[in-house]
DNA sequence: TATGAATGAGGATTCATTCAT
DNA sequence: AATGAATGAATCCTCATTCAT
């Protein structure tokens, strides 16, 4: 029965993945254990080793995956688009990540944290890239006079560390702001940094 | 000889600080082990804990010595001072502790990032008070023209998350940025940003 | 295969229950190490804690196990029964106890020894109510002119010291007394110290 | 300065002896931790190796201290003496040591408990002789007309058992007891019983 | 005589992984 | 596809003992 057993197949690793995503992004990958992975997904220790070959193996799965997504909102920055509203488009793109995706970002910024012994390649190499085209482009914006001057990597470094601060280190700004919601109010902040940093 | 006896007491509570910071920081409280400690250390796992009780002791006597430093940078934004040159110098000062103690800014990152476990009282408690007492003087700066509207809140936020980046994404940076020091660009781009944020 | 499964649950729940008698009975809880009675149970140590989840765990399972039949001879005496007979009964099958549960016997006195700090409890509530009910009955056949004035409860720990001694003081008992068997000739020297004390 | 050091020597190896008794006697030899006897003596641990090589040697001090003082009061049974008034006199003489050194009653019943590993030499010889010897005055009694038949190494069995009992199950006794003091009315208790089995 | 410092040999427990079914 | 059983390699911690002073 080919077809049920994928089904099954397919609804284990997607829940594999959600519970290796809740653990490891809290605990980074050292500090979690099969165990507390195998109780979030609802499987035995013995059939979750079934699906993936090992704990790395689920966690390099997510590092994976998490990579795909995590350069889409910078590729979706439009060279030919208003300058200031692409940056600004980014930074809330960003921000709505860090809001709908929240572990995502903490299990990257473990990784980081921890040296980034599995995806140095990957920074060094796609990621660098990337950035170095995009702030090409943004130079050009400023020599056209389309922005104020500004260094556009660390503006990028900006964007970066402005939103995943609100997934990072949401238990610090939760305990600062009470239950007021974060982000209802980090969009607009940060709306109003990146305009007056940017707008000519 | 007492004095000679302290001598060394001190000497090797100092080492065993200064290898737990480095262990701690990079792997978190639960992906180290004493033996990396001991090892960094340079003393016998069983005489690490001559000096300190657990593995856990060392861990807190980390985060306690940071607290007491965490704080201070904050602590001197003058509210007789002028407002932008003041909240500008707290984000040097804190771009400067980043520079000087990135491993200090990644154990607690860790720590926050694994939930706050130990130092959530803090946060909702010495911390926040610290904040909003910052953001009264703040608010006032703004309502006497001193400095742009700006959420105070969120402006504190900014002025952690520009700053502590570079130390706790370090590796990201530096794979982007190659040779070049961080650190030197990034001075000059956040008093950029928060001079075009504050500045009337 | 449900059944195939407990079967081996059992067996193994069973020899480790065995073997912790034996090592405890003998070198008391923080006397015994888990290699002497994993290597009892033929089972490696790990193997040992996935039946029982700590060394306490075992302990404490014994405890309770031997708790549970420790008082049944007690409660057994008949008040409707002859009361020289009830009382030699009672003795005689906390002898035969002493004989063929000599383990038990000293992991009961093992733990009284340490000041019963996993029992006291039970020592304080149900066998002191189960012997102040019996000492009540004692009484009464007292009054009744059935035995000979004694007084109850130390009557009772006559017996339980006469007999346990056998199975306690096992090794001196064999060491004075050569290859003669102890329970041999201890029946009827009780027999002879129980009634010539009741006996009206 | 030789006086004065044999005095300090003297002061503290008494107190080792002292605290050795408390913690040996409670947890036994395993189960106690030369911290603990260090604590209880108010030594240092090194301190208190430089008085006795070992804790295997404070130990076997102990109950080498014991073993001369335990026999005694076997010895002092006269066979020239009123045979019942002997053998009640010897009970109550152990009745008076359960009473008065409830630690050394109690650091011998677990030695012997284990084993006796270190005194099975004395059980089997020293001791097993004096209870022959004694035996036989006890048998010649017997033929005497003088007290009545009975078993006697049983007998002495029986003295051992029913006095040591208030010392070694002190805590369950008390337990069953509550405030009444248990050798008020045990020696009663035990002359009735001795009596009521020896007098012709 | 006394103690701070140090350590090797355990000892309880955890955990990723394997095996058998 | 699933799981109970089993284990070797850590991992934290304890403890008797030694060393240096």
């Amino acid at each position: 029965m080919p077809k049920s057993a994928t089904r099954i197949q397919q609804k284990n690793q997607a829940a594999i993945m959600t519970a290796g995503l809740e653990v490891f992004s809290q605990f980074g990958f050292r500090g979690s254990t099969l165990d507390q992975v195998a109780d979030a997904a609802g499987l035995s220790k013995p059939n979750l080793l079934y699906y993936f070959p090992s704990k790395d193996a689920i966690y390099t799965a997510l590092l994976a995956r998490l990579l795909e997504n995590w350069l889409e909102p910078l590729h979706q920055m439009n060279d030919a688009g208003d300058p200031v509203e692409e940056i600004l488009g980014y930074a809330n793109r960003k921000l709505t990540m860090s809001r709908d995706f929240p572990r995502e970002s903490r299990l990257f910024a473990n990784e980081i944290l921890q040296g980034a012994p599995r995806i140095k390649d990957v920074l060094a190499g796609e990621l660098r890239a990337l950035v170095e085209a995009k702030a090409t482009v943004i130079k050009r914006w400023i020599a056209e006079g389309k922005i104020k001057p500004v260094d556009p990597v660390h503006l990028i470094f900006s964007i970066w560390s402005l939103t995943q601060h609100y997934a990072d280190f949401d238990v610090q700004v939760r305990a600062i702001l009470g239950d007021t919601d974060p982000f209802d109010t980090a969009e607009t902040h940060l709306n109003d940094v990146f305009r007056r940093l940017l707008t000519p």
